[in-house]
DNA sequence: ATTAACTACGCAAACGATTGTGATTTAAAA
DNA sequence: TTTTAAATCACAATCGTTTGCGTAGTTAAT
């Protein structure tokens, strides 16, 4: 048996050109019906598989897209991976993922094979510790189609899918005040993080629009499920203790109810805890909590969308401003009733 | 500027062949060390990236391998992806992953992308639909190297990594009765699926073990949160009610826990709860579940490294035993001491 | 009957890399 | 000085497709 049928082979079988059998095979009008409709029940019959390699090489083109994702077994991660093949399925492409395990050198590494790989088009999301670009800048000057989601690097001009952050944080905490809180602390993350200046940010205005002074001492850095374990005692036995925590995801919102039920808090009588993210773990604390929905699936999909788009009508100067994904407040038992 | 840049590129800056080029690139010792070095650092400031495509085509193999994925969005596979991902990148792989989304229809279609883009191997876990595997003979007529993970087909000959879910389910179910209990209910999954028998086995021999009968009336088919939440104020209200609850997944298990609860339970000393699969909300109930955790990350590396050997050193025929994961009791808090 | 216009297909050159073989140069051996 | 062998590199085929162009053979128009 040979290991794969090519047209080569159905041509001698027929006594064909493989020019023709190609042509046939892709139902061009030029061959006649008779010749095409043999061809194609030859090549049905012996699970003829179209050579994609061969195809691509000749075609200058791929039908491979390359997504650079920071970690799979993260759950936003991988529902924004779940998002994008949809699309990129849909569309009969194929998907390589690539991890770089929120670090700059692996990353570099992704994109060699990626471009190596002659993919149409990546789709990135940066790691937490990539502090140059010339990697992404090579993407772009190999006239790549080039598309970022959720987390973008700050100095480059490109395509990028983020979502409203300050607008989500802002809603939360905004929520938070109109159930009755008056002293909310904010446990956040690195500023290093556009997403993370972005939280803080929505934190501070709601706090402003309602004439609440912010007070640098109930803002952490601390954005781990441990770290808010570590932090939350000192936090809720101090003088004047806050009567909520918005926190920048729901690990971190987890670990803190976690804390606050065995000091003898009752949540949310005592105090309120929203968190970020809706991963399902807020489903399943007790109490559940309230949290900001990003639509990972979402995102993924209007990425791969976009990126699609961009190779389809290449257009390498033009980026569009940033397509942005509004969030939504998902109200579950770890706040309050809003005051009237 | 040139869009990629190619051997012939180089070639031509040099006045050289393209051949020397190539041979030169692989520091091929007929290559003088003169011109060596003179067309690596050529290559290097002008960021040359060969292109697998044409190499792979030529060299008639592949730097890729596929897997096929029930549902990437399953923390359990994302797992999964993430191990296999570790072990392929540092061979130089490249990765593509298809999903399946728990329908045969789309496997099929998985299959044929996969073979279509020549990979070297494929890593697979079969959906719960699929009830005829010709899409899988399909690969290993193809002569390419084929490995299941996790989920298997019954009546086919190949390799296999999978989880000694039998072994899994005793143990904790053995727990579960060295700490007291008597009466253990099974929240279990349709019999289609050789890991929902296999780990009713494992409950039933433990049962065995210790002279406890096996009783229908607490034996469910209940695999979701939300039948648990469902069924659960049933089971807990009947006459002789169960003091235990195996269930065949954490999420499952935390359905009971909540309606446990809520019914005025407290745990474990009312009923005891245990889970399987150790997916990461068992961490954050409250109480956290005592769960098996089943090593998905570990499971991926094994299954790619097992693949990874297979292409390695072909032998189309020879199949050995299934490699057999063991799991590992993560005893929490929503079981009772071990009774002396 | 001659020319034009189709129809239906084959030829051959790509795509970019790899690799066996052949050719040239140079230096060493006879 | 001639022979030989090693060192360097070029030629050309090849992987499986795609595609512009050319060419028989047929039909229709003049």
């Amino acid at each position: 048996m040979k290991l794969q049928l090519t047209l080569k082979d159905i041509a001698k079988h027929f006594n064909l050109s493989v020019s023709t059998v190609s042509r046939a095979l892709r139902n061009d009008s030029t061959i006649s019906e008779e010749t095409r409709t043999k061809i194609m029940d030859y090549a049905k019959a012996n699970k003829y598989k179209p050579n994609f390699i061969a195809a691509n090489l000749r075609k200058k083109e791929s039908n491979v897209i390359g997504i650079i994702i920071p970690e799979i077994s993260n759950h936003f991660f991988s529902l924004i991976i779940a998002g994008v093949e949809s699309v990129v399925d849909e569309h009969n492409y194929t998907l390589i993922i690539t991890q770089s395990n929120e670090k700059m050198s692996k990353e570099i590494k992704c994109v060699q094979t990626l471009l190596s790989s002659r993919v149409a088009g990546v789709l990135a999301s940066i790691s937490k510790t990539t502090d140059s670009y010339e990697h992404f800048q090579e993407i772009i000057d190999n006239k790549v189609p080039l598309v970022f989601f959720d987390r973008r690097p700050k100095s480059l001009n490109a395509d990028s899918v983020i979502v409203d952050d300050e607008n989500g944080a802002f809603t939360a905490v905004e929520y938070l005040i109109k159930t009755g809180c008056k002293r909310i602390a904010y446990y956040g993350s690195h500023a290093s993080l556009e997403i993370a200046v972005n939280r803080r940010n929505g934190y501070l205005r709601a706090l402003r629009k309602y004439g609440i002074a912010e007070d640098r001492k109930i803002m952490y850095d601390c954005d781990t499920n441990l770290k808010a374990k570590e932090i939350t005692y000192r936090v809720l036995a101090m003088d004047n203790r806050p009567d909520a925590i918005f926190a920048i995801n729901d690990n971190t919102a987890a670990g803190a109810i976690y804390v606050a039920k065995r000091m003898g808090f009752s949540i949310p009588e005592d105090l309120s805890v929203c968190g970020f993210g809706d991963g399902f773990i807020s489903e399943n604390t007790d109490p559940s909590i309230t949290s900001i929905d990003q639509f990972p699936f979402f995102t993924g999909k209007k990425a791969a969308e976009l990126l699609l788009n961009k190779i389809k009508y290449p257009n390498p100067e033009e980026t569009t401003g940033p397509l942005i994904i509004e969030t939504s407040l998902i109200i579950r038992e770890s706040t309050g009733n809003i005051i009237v």
